[in-house]
DNA sequence: TAAACGTGGAC
DNA sequence: TGTCCAAGTTT
């Protein structure tokens, strides 16, 4: 049992919200899932996409995507091999695979319909405690705290007044962000999109527009001085060499090929005969990738 | 808990 | 040019 962590105090939390939501009012981007018209799939499709996701990449894929597969079902009677091919680049095909299954368990268990509690959301595929809660508050309008990479660092800087939140969510953070959020479930979910919006468009991680920022005067990292992060450095990913580059080389090629790919031109596009061979094996492991004759590879 | 998991734009 | 990193999840 731990001492429950101390949670900064903020004085005007009525005056902190009015700021953050008449900022969303006016500077929000006009995105395809956030319209009044919006399904709670489309919510869905963008919150799967979004993860790790920039959203000028995800833009053209989320239209397309939701034109071919207008609700779960349909996607559901796809196969998963047009899914990832329809994934395109945007990265981690597995989130696509995810998805796919997803969209199956919701015809089975959900009658078709995106489900609309926590508990429900978070039991599927794909779907951790970010995505749950954002499809809870963003499709749905109910109250949850939603915490991304965005609302983290703003509440860090804000109300923390760190540079920076910790590397992963910590219980002291949690507590924090839940004693910010508005009572009324609709101001909280605009709280939340709004926070993301502020994190994404004037807080960023590298050069913080504070001469745009609503709540300049409410900030205790700006009041501060601007301290920097403190905390442990964070690992830099490498990618140049790495199983992942190879895996990604290796789905392109099958991705962008019409047919069946012969092991041959597979072999020609990684040359570390080694890796390439353990990461074909992987992909056909995850389901990305199909064995389809002796020495022949297509999308599943 | 840490490492794996893609991709491409920005600086 | 190389590093950073963008609405995370899974194991």
């Amino acid at each position: 049992m731990r001492a429950t962590p101390e949670i900064p105090a903020v004085d005007d939390l009525p005056g902190l919200h009015g700021a953050v939501l008449s900022w969303f009012d006016e500077h929000a981007r006009d995105l395809p899932w956030r319209g009044v018209d919006a399904s709670p799939w489309s919510v869905m499709v963008s919150e799967f996409m979004l993860q790790q996701t920039p959203v000028a990449r995800v833009l053209p894929v989320h239209a397309t995507w939701l034109e071919t597969w207008p609700t779960p079902a349909a996607l559901a009677a796809a196969s998963t091999g047009d899914a990832v091919r329809a994934w395109g680049r945007l990265g981690y095909p597995r989130r696509a695979l995810r998805l796919h299954a997803a969209a199956t368990a919701i015809v089975a268990e959900h009658g078709g319909e995106v489900p609309r509690s926590y508990e429900d959301l978070i039991a599927l595929p794909g779907i951790g405690d970010y995505t749950a809660a954002a499809i809870a508050s963003f499709a749905h309008g109910q109250r949850h705290v939603v915490l991304d990479t965005n609302v983290r660092r703003v509440i860090a800087r804000v109300a923390a007044g760190q540079e920076l939140p910790p590397r992963s969510v910590t219980a002291a953070e949690r507590a924090l962000a839940a004693s910010l959020l508005p009572d009324a479930p609709a101001d909280a979910a605009t709280w939340n999109v709004g926070l993301m919006e502020l994190g994404a468009l004037v807080c960023s991680v590298a050069s913080p527009a504070c001469e745009r920022c609503p709540v300049l005067d409410r900030c205790a990292w700006a009041a501060a001085g601007r301290p920097a992060y403190d905390g442990p450095a964070r690992v830099a990913q490498t990618y140049a060499g790495t199983d992942r580059q190879c895996r990604g080389r290796l789905l392109a090629v099958v991705r962008d090929a019409e047919g069946p790919v012969a092991l041959s031109t597979l072999e020609a596009a990684w040359a570390i005969a080694d890796q390439r061979d353990r990461c074909l094996a992987s992909l056909v492991e995850d389901g990305l990738l199909a064995r389809v004759g002796p020495a022949s590879y297509a999308l599943p």
